[in-house]
RNA sequence: CGGGGCGUAGCGCAGCCUGGUAGCGCACCUGCCUUGGGCGCAGGGGGUCGUAGGUUCAAAUCCUAUCGCCCCGACCA
C-alpha cells in the first residue's frame, strides 16, 4: 500500500517563476517533474507513475498491429549519411565523437536503424508487410526548448514503421495506425481532433496530425464546428466569398496611371477609390541555396497574392520546396528596377517551372487565379498599373495555394464558419513513400522475383505531450485533474486526523480493501491539517478524493470527484460498488 | 541566431541606483498546541549573492568577460 507519508512528493505552494503555461507549473508544483537544464526534465515518482501508465496504454494498442523492439539512441554517423539526413538535420542533431574520433549522434527519430534493419533482413514480399515499434527516448537540439515538457530536448516518443509491399499496402498499414492512435488517445482521456496535416520535409503524400486544443500550443489549427473538416494552418484552405472584378478601362491593355507617395496596398486602394481585393500584394522573396561547387546562389522568389491576404510561409515553402527570406532593398532594386511600394510582376522574364532553371520565380496565390483588371505596382516609382490580368499580361511560374486561412471564413467542405485555435501536437501519422527504402537501397523480391522498393509509413506519439495536453486540458487555481487511466493514483484516501483511532483504521481499511480490488490507491497518512492533505490532493492530479472524516462512526465516507467538485456521501459497505460505478464503467 | 528579461537559502522575493561584511515570507528541524481547506506560539538550522577577473581600505552592490535560465521572434522530423 502507498503511503504518502513515506513518499517523495514534493509539493510546492508557489510556481517557478521561470514556469508560464499552466502544465508546467502544475507538473512542477505537483512534484511531477524538475528540470536539469533547458529543454530537460527529471520524472520523480508522481510524474514516473502517470507517465508508465501513459506508455502501457500505447504499448497494449501498439502490439495489436505491430512488433515492439528497441533501439539504441547511439547512432553512428554512417546510416544518417546514407538517408541523407547527417546534413539535412543541421544543428537539430546531437553529435559527437566516439574514443576514436568516429562521428555519432543521438537518434532525433529512428527511421535510419528500422530501414537499416529492413534492408539486411528482408528479402521477400513473403516477409511483408511489416510493423515495428518502439518507446524509447529521443533527443533533438531545439534552439528554443520552451513551456515545460512542451517542447524538450529529451523526451520519449513512440514511434513505428511500416513497411509494405505496395501503396495499398501502406493505405492499410496507415489505416491501421490511425485507428489505432484514436483508441490510444480515447483511452486516455484526451479530447483531440485529427487534422490533415502538412508531411514537411520528411517528404510523403498523405498525412494526419492529432491534436489537443490549448492555449499553450504551437500550431495552429483550422477547424469546422459544422462538419467534420479540421487541418493544419500549412494545409487549410477556405471557401473564398467571390471578389467582382473592375471593369477594363480604355482599350483594356496595362494602364499606368501616377500614384504619388502611395506605398502601401490601402493608401493605392483608397487614391483609386477600390477595394484591396482588386489590387495586387507583391512579395519579393530570395531563396538561398548552394550548389554542386558550394558556391551560394540566391534565386528571387516573388508572389502574388491578394491586396488583404497573409502569406502562409509554410505553404510557401512546400510550393517551392526549400525556405525563403525577404529580399533587401539592394535585391529587389536589381530584380524590379523599382523601390519597394511600386513591385509588380510586369517587364521581368519570369521562370516557366519552379525545377531548374535560374530565372527568377512567379508564384501566384490560387485567389487571384481567373481573376482580371487587377492592379499591380508598375516597377516605377510613384506608379501603379491598371487591367491586369494574370495569363494574358504576364505570366505565372505556377499557381499555389498560399494564404493563410482567417477565422470566419467558409468552410471548404460545408460552408460554416471557420474557427482556428492553438493546439499541441499529440501524434503524428504519414506515408513516408519510398524515401528512405530509396536512399538506403532497402529492396525485396515480389512475386515474379523482380526486386521492388519497399514503401513506408512513419508514425509518432509523443508521450509527454499526452500528459502536458492531459494537464492543460483539465485544470483550475488549485491545480489539476488526470484521467483516471493515465493518473498516477486513480484515488487518494484522506482521513481527516490519522490521531483519531477510529478514523484512522478506517481509512486504512477503506484503501486496503480498494486496493484489493484493482485501484491505484494512495493512502495520505501523514499527520497534517485537513487543510493540507485537501491543498495537495486539489494539487497533484488524482481523480477522486474520499475524505473519512467524523462521519465514520456513522459509516459514511464522502467521495470527491477533482474535475467537477461534486461531494457525495457514500456508505463504507458501499464504497467499492461506488468506485465500480464511477471508475470501471466510466473506463 | 536576432530582440528582451532574470540569476541572492528548497520555492517566491527584497537589498544593488547611493559600496561598509546578507534579509523577508513559505518550506525545513525541535518542543508545545491544534485537527473539515496550506492553524497558532516559542526556539533553531541552512546562502561560494551563477562563475572568473578588475576597481576599492572594503563589492551582492561599480566595471569587464563568461556561463546558465526564461520570454518574443526565426526555427521546429
Amino acid at each position: 500500500m502507498h503511503r504518502w507519508s513515506e513518499l517523495f512528493i514534493p509539493t510546492l505552494r508557489e510556481a517557478p517563476a521561470d514556469a508560464e503555461v499552466a502544465s508546467h507549473k502544475f507538473l512542477v508544483r505537483a512534484g511531477y517533474i524538475r528540470q536539469l537544464a533547458a529543454g530537460i526534465y527529471s520524472y520523480l515518482f508522481l510524474g514516473n507513475r502517470s507517465f508508465n501508465k501513459i506508455i502501457r496504454i500505447v504499448r497494449e494498442e501498439m502490439d495489436r498491429i505491430g512488433q515492439e523492439f528497441f533501439l539504441p539512441a547511439l547512432h553512428p554517423r554512417e546510416i544518417w549519411e546514407a538517408s541523407g539526413r547527417w546534413q539535412l538535420m543541421g544543428e537539430h542533431l546531437f553529435r559527437l565523437k566516439d574514443r576514436k574520433g568516429a562521428d555519432m549522434c543521438l537518434g532525433m527519430t529512428e527511421e535510419e536503424v528500422m530501414t537499416s534493419i529492413a534492408l539486411k533482413e528482408l528479402r521477400s514480399y513473403k516477409q511483408l508487410p511489416q510493423i515495428w515499434y518502439q518507446i524509447a527516448p529521443k533527443f533533438r537540439d531545439e534552439p528554443r526548448p520552451k513551456s515545460g515538457l512542451l517542447r524538450i530536448r529529451q523526451f520519449m516518443m513512440k514511434d513505428a514503421y511500416s513497411f509494405d509491399i505496395d501503396p495499398a499496402g501502406l493505405d492499410v498499414s496507415y489505416k491501421k495506425h490511425y485507428e489505432t492512435y484514436r483508441r490510444i488517445f480515447d483511452r486516455c482521456g484526451l479530447k483531440y481532433m485529427v487534422v490533415e496535416a502538412d508531411s514537411g520535409a520528411m517528404g510523403g503524400k498523405e498525412s494526419h496530425e492529432f491534436m489537443v486544443r490549448t492555449p499553450a500550443g504551437e500550431d495552429q489549427i483550422v477547424s469546422c464546428d459544422g462538419c467534420d473538416y479540421a487541418a493544419n494552418m500549412e494545409k487549410a484552405t477556405s471557401k473564398l466569398a467571390p471578389v467582382a472584378d473592375l471593369p477594363p478601362e480604355g482599350d483594356g491593355q496595362p494602364l499606368l496611371v501616377h500614384t504619388p507617395g502611395m506605398k502601401t496596398i490601402d493608401d493605392v486602394a483608397k487614391f483609386l477609390g477600390t477595394s484591396t481585393n482588386n489590387k495586387i500584394k507583391t512579395l519579393a522573396l530570395m531563396a538561398d541555396a548552394t550548389d554542386e561547387a558550394g558556391k551560394k546562389k540566391s534565386r528571387p522568389i516573388v508572389v502574388l497574392m491578394r491586396g488583404n491576404d497573409q502569406l502562409n510561409e509554410a505553404k510557401l515553402n512546400a510550393a517551392v520546396v526549400t525556405a525563403t527570406r525577404a529580399m533587401e532593398e539592394s535585391e529587389i532594386r536589381a530584380l524590379f528596377k523599382s523601390p519597394a511600394g511600386f513591385l509588380g510582376p510586369l517587364g521581368i522574364d519570369w521562370a516557366t517551372e519552379i525545377k531548374n532553371g535560374d530565372k527568377p520565380v512567379l508564384l501566384v496565390d490560387k485567389a487571384l487565379e481567373g481573376r482580371a483588371n487587377l492592379i499591380a505596382g508598375a516597377n516605377k516609382e510613384d506608379y501603379h498599373q491598371k487591367n491586369l490580368t494574370p495569363g494574358k499580361d504576364f505570366h505565372p511560374t505556377a499557381y499555389a495555394d498560399l494564404r493563410a486561412v482567417t477565422a470566419g471564413e467558409a468552410c471548404p467542405k460545408c460552408g460554416k464558419a471557420l474557427r482556428i485555435d492553438t493546439a499541441v501536437e499529440i501524434g503524428h501519422i504519414f506515408k513516408l513513400g519510398y524515401r528512405y527504402s530509396e536512399s538506403m537501397g532497402l529492396r525485396v523480391l515480389d512475386k515474379n522475383g523482380k526486386e521492388v522498393k519497399p514503401i513506408m509509413g512513419s508514425y509518432g506519439i509523443g508521450i509527454e505531450r499526452i500528459l502536458t495536453a492531459a494537464v492543460e486540458q483539465g485544470n483550475d487555481a488549485d491545480g489539476f485533474w488526470l484521467p483516471a487511466a493515465i493518473a498516477p493514483f486513480e484515488i487518494v484516501v484522506a482521513p481527516v486526523n490519522v490521531k483519531d483511532e477510529t478514523v484512522r483504521a478506517a481509512a486504512e481499511d477503506i484503501a486496503k480493501r480498494l486496493e484489493a480490488a484493482g485501484y491505484d490507491v494512495v493512502l495520505d497518512d501523514r499527520d497534517e491539517r485537513p487543510g493540507v492533505k485537501f491543498k495537495d490532493a486539489d494539487l497533484v492530479g488524482i481523480p477522486f478524493r474520499i475524505t473519512v472524516g467524523k462521519k465514520v462512526t456513522e459509516g459514511t465516507v464522502e467521495v470527491v470527484q477533482r474535475s467537477t467538485r461534486e461531494v457525495r456521501d457514500v456508505r463504507i459497505s458501499a464504497i467499492l460498488e461506488t468506485f465500480e460505478e464511477l471508475l470501471r464503467r466510466a473506463g
